[in-house]
DNA sequence: CTGTGTGCAAAGCTTTTGCACTACT
DNA sequence: AGTAGTGCAAAAGCTTTGCACACAG
């Protein structure tokens, strides 16, 4: 296993002071509900699970911690929707499948593609990381 | 040249007749903006581009033809910024750089790319697309 | 007591929806 | 006249901002 996931309260608050953030009690409630297993939830999803166990966490305070932890190599942003963001506990290099029918999200296995030929870089740049999404639908549906 | 973008009015009518998009005014002032050349607007710079032109087209019907375009297969939705979509008029297969410094999005040639193995698709899918997407930044920022 | 950092209500933007209107049959 | 398709004002939804509060030094 690439991920090893913290599991418990101990744990998430080691990995949050590994990458600097300060673990105040939202935050660590918002970094259990992502870590709790591989899946991939928007900001949205993240707020109900947080807010389904303890009192309340506000909407803001879920996007922008959501915005910290990706900034801090917690979590990665997903971009596949044009209406919201996903954020992905699993940091080992991977891809997506994005079922365009039913808007779920699936891990793909790095290591499927090559860069045969890596492209040069515009003058002045690095790279950062590159995202490969594979857009899929049901059969079925035309 | 893969693209061959029609820069007459009439040939953009005529690729809208070809593409089954009923060529009413606006729709054709719209896609006249985006085809003036190889380029990746937003909504909101398509919007500010026709309507210096021509009278006014309300910021819906910007959207809402943008969408029916990207569905009829004229222009190409590129999804890397969670806050726009962009628009592409270039519909030869191609990836991309987006500077996340400059918000700036770069046409790469495909064949740079090589997929060695294809990875399973889940039961029941079939692939629509894949996006590729280089995240970059400037060397000097950190 | 001062300064840095945190959390949230309210504001801001992008996008979608629902309905009036148009243009064919 | 009836019907399918089009355009837009208003509504909705996601995300950011600006400020009050908390906490460490």
């Amino acid at each position: 296993m690439v991920n090893e996931y913290p599991s418990s309260r101990a744990e998430v608050i080691e990995l949050m002071r590994d990458k600097g953030v300060n673990p105040t009690q939202q935050r660590i409630d918002i970094a259990q509900a992502l870590f709790a297993k591989p899946q991939h939830l928007s900001a949205d999803q993240v707020m109900s699970l947080v807010n389904q166990q303890r009192a309340a966490v506000s909407k803001a305070t879920v996007y922008n911690t959501l915005g910290l932890f990706a900034r801090k190599g917690l979590v990665r942003e997903v971009i596949v929707d044009p209406s919201k963001v996903f954020y992905d506990p699993t940091m080992s290099p991977h891809h997506h499948f994005y079922n365009i029918d039913t808007g779920e999200l699936i891990d793909v296995e790095s290591g499927h593609f090559e860069l045969s030929q890596f492209p040069p870089l515009p003058e002045g740049t690095e790279a950062e990381g590159v995202d490969v999404v594979i857009r899929i639908r049901n059969s079925a549906t035309h």
